[in-house]
Formats: C-alpha cells, structure tokens, sequence
DNA sequence: TGTACATCAGTGAACGCGCGTTCACTGATGTAC
DNA sequence: TGTACATCAGTGAACGCGCGTTCACTGATGTAC
C-alpha cells in the first residue's frame, strides 16, 4: 500500500520495512550514541529513535536493553582484541614490544572513552559473558603473556601470570587516568598525550622472575 | 503544636520537624544505598525516602542531584587521603612504604567499590571541584611522590611526578580489575585478595632516574 | 521574663518527562504446490 | 508461472513507573525589645 504511482525504490537505504541488519545497525548506533552523547544518554529508545526505527523493533534482536549493552561492550572487547594483535606486529626486543602494547592499549580506550567504560562496566555487573567462558577478558592477559616475551600463551607459569596482570593494570590505570582534566598541563608540558604515555609507561617496569622454577 | 498530651520528647532521635544535621544524614544515606544497592539504585527520592524526609527537604541543603552527588564524592576522596596518610606511619623502606601505600589504597576502593567508582566518575565528568583547585585528586599523588621517598611533595621534579602517576596507574588497574570474577580462582590459589595484591604489586617497579638533573 | 516577628528547615502535592516494555496489528518475504 | 499461506520483522499506541524539580505552605527556632 505505498503511493500507488511514485516510484517508490529502496529509498536511501533506511526507510524500507524490512531493514536488512537492523541489529547491527543499532550496535552501531549504540556506539556512537555512546561517543557523542554519553552513556546517560544511551537509551533503548534513543537508539531505535536514531536508528528510524519504532521503540519496539528492537525486542526482535535483542530480549532487553541489557543484552544490547552486552552486545556493544563484547564488540568492543573485539576491537580491543584486534588492537593488541596489531600492537604485536612491529616491534622486536620486549621492551618495545611492551612499550607498543601499552601505547595501543591506551589509545584504544582514549578514543573510545564511552566504549571502553562500559566494557569494563558491563564486565564487573555481570560477569563476562558466558558463552565465552571468560575468554574474551582474559585475552587482554594473553596478549600481555606473550609480550612479556616468556613461556606459551596458556602457560600456567604463576609468575607469568601475576606479571601480565600487573602489565593490565598499568595499561588500564593509565587509560583510566588520562581522562582527567587534572593532567592536561603535564600532556601540554610534555608535547601530547602520547609523549606522557610513553614517559609513563617508561617508568613502570614489569619485574618477571626466572621463569626455571615456580617460586610460590 | 505536637500532640498536646502526649510527651513527645526528641523520639528516636529522626522524627523531629527540624533534623538536626540533614545535609550529613543525607550524604551518609547516599554512601549506604551506593554500597547497598548500587549507583543506579541512587536517586535523590530514593536518599530522602530513606532519610525519612520528604523529596523536596534535601533542596535546602544541597543545589540539586548531582551537589549531593559531589559531596558524597568529596567525602570520597577525603577519607582516601586519610587512609593514604595512615599508609605511612609504619615502613621504613621505600620498598615496604610502596607496598603499604598500594595496599591500603587496594583496599580502601575494594571496601568501597561504588564510593570509588562514584569518586572517579564525579571527578572524570566535572573536573576536580573547584574550590578545591585540583587538591583532593591531586593528593593521591602527592602521597605517593612521598612514597617514592624522593624530593619534597610540590617538587617540580618532572620524573617524580611521571614516577608518582605510574604508581598511581598502577594501583588504581589494580584496585578496578580486582573486582571482575575473573580474577576469583586466582585469589583462592593465592590464598586470598590481599596475597594477590601483594603479589602483584612485587611484580611492578616504579622506574625513577636520579633527581639530581632534570631529564626532559 | 514575655511577646512579636523574621528566618530557617521542613511538608506534601503536583508537574512533566523519558524510560523500558508489552500488545495487537500489518507489511514483506519466501516456500510449497 | 501463479497462488495460498506461514513466518518474520516491522508499527504505533499504550501501560505504569520513578525520577528531578517546583510550589505554596507551615512548624520550629532564635533574636530584639
């Protein structure tokens, strides 16, 4: 029942009945509602309003509001996931491949502020989501395990472990903190966000034992 | 004009037309809901509910939702120095004062998850309170640029302040990923949280060149 | 010591709002025959 | 190739809710004289 005559053809690409992938689409406008308006602003009729769409067509895709936050924060952590692989590519010796992942790390969550925290909010109320045992948290650890430089990923080396989560804890404290306006001299003092991460991270060492023996 | 016959002396002590200490009582009861319920459980009805006062009686204490929100916030931060300051009355050692420092502060946002949460949320939005000039934030720092047991606190030391702010990293990573599930097996292995702080912290190194000639 | 009065700190009813969610519905699509 | 029909993915109106905030008010307190 369109208007009989006109021509009436997909229409730029919204507009239609069916949509297509509508439930990509509002993750995607989940994220950027996110980004530019904050988390507060981040309704589920914010996103069906942006996404021209009516409040109820997203009970389609998704059971409630909080499995479409799950949904956004776990594409986030792929993203993440993504970013720290890249981070491995370049460089050789461990410090500059430690100095790289802490740099891709932070840079990820600065520019994806809203993201990143309700990454870590959905993670702490809800646990990590169970279809993936952990995994995709954990993989954030994995990465640091390897560039630590020693033994293999699942390696259940203690040592090793405590090291890598005290590289994440470094890497998100520092994320965490560059949001304050309290830092923004020392960033203009220093020459750029970046030259302060660096000069940061510069500071942090990572002390491994010998990985030969586990000394508990 | 109370009930004529009645004695009706001061009651329980809440109950009275005029409360006495309103503006504390309702910063108290929205520290209680935060830990008890929750961040979104925390609204300005729900802190007056509680406080046995009607909705509008908080407005003659505090401008709106988030004043209260900001006291509670500074009230945050304020205990979080004094813990900081108790940190340092025991070590001797800059090793061991790192780790009392670390440790206290762990446990201070462990204690007080929401509060801590709140605290960092409050600061990240709105800039430090103004009044203030950045000084309660800052204190952490300067706390901890005591701990590196080098330099007096305002030093204008560039690597001191890099060194104070990875500590700082470091400590609040820490403090914030302790509260995923993940990390539960692992604290059991180790025989509890705070072997696992201590754990971590033994394997994180804060780098600092020597005072003596700034190196920029 | 007693009274008038300004000020302060409450009350409680009401406002408008946007939210999450449900419901009966309808248009579009694809498959069986 | 054409038609019947089940299924899917939308619509739009409505629900009840709790929220932040405002308003005209009133009870209690303290001070001046």
């Amino acid at each position: 029942m369109v208007a009989p005559m006109s021509d009436d053809p997909p229409e730029d690409d919204a507009r239609r009945y069916h949509h297509g992938d509508l439930r990509r689409a509002l993750i995607a406008v989940a994220r950027q509602i996110l980004e530019t308006e904050g988390q507060s602003a981040l309704s589920l009729r914010a996103v069906a309003r942006q996404a021209k769409v009516s409040p109820a067509a997203p009970y389609h895709h998704f059971k409630d509001k909080a499995d479409l936050l799950d949904a956004v924060a776990q594409e986030g952590w792929a993203a993440l996931e993504e970013t720290m692989a890249d981070a491995q590519v370049g460089p050789t010796t461990t410090r500059d491949l430690m100095a790289s992942l802490g740099g891709h790390y932070v840079a990820f969550a600065r520019q994806n502020p809203a993201l990143y925290q309700l990454m870590y909010t959905q993670s702490r109320d809800r646990g990590m989501p169970t279809e993936l045992g952990g995994g995709q948290d954990e993989s954030a650890d994995r990465q640091v395990r390897t560039v630590v430089g020693l033994g293999q990923p699942d390696s259940p080396d203690l040592d090793l472990e405590l090291a890598a989560i005290a590289a994440r804890c470094a890497f998100h404290g520092l994320a965490d903190l560059l949001s304050f306006k309290q830092y923004d001299d020392l960033k203009a003092r220093m020459g750029g966000e970046e030259a302060l991460v660096r000069a940061v991270l510069g500071h942090l060492t990572i002390f491994i034992d010998v990985p030969a023996e586990e000394t508990p």
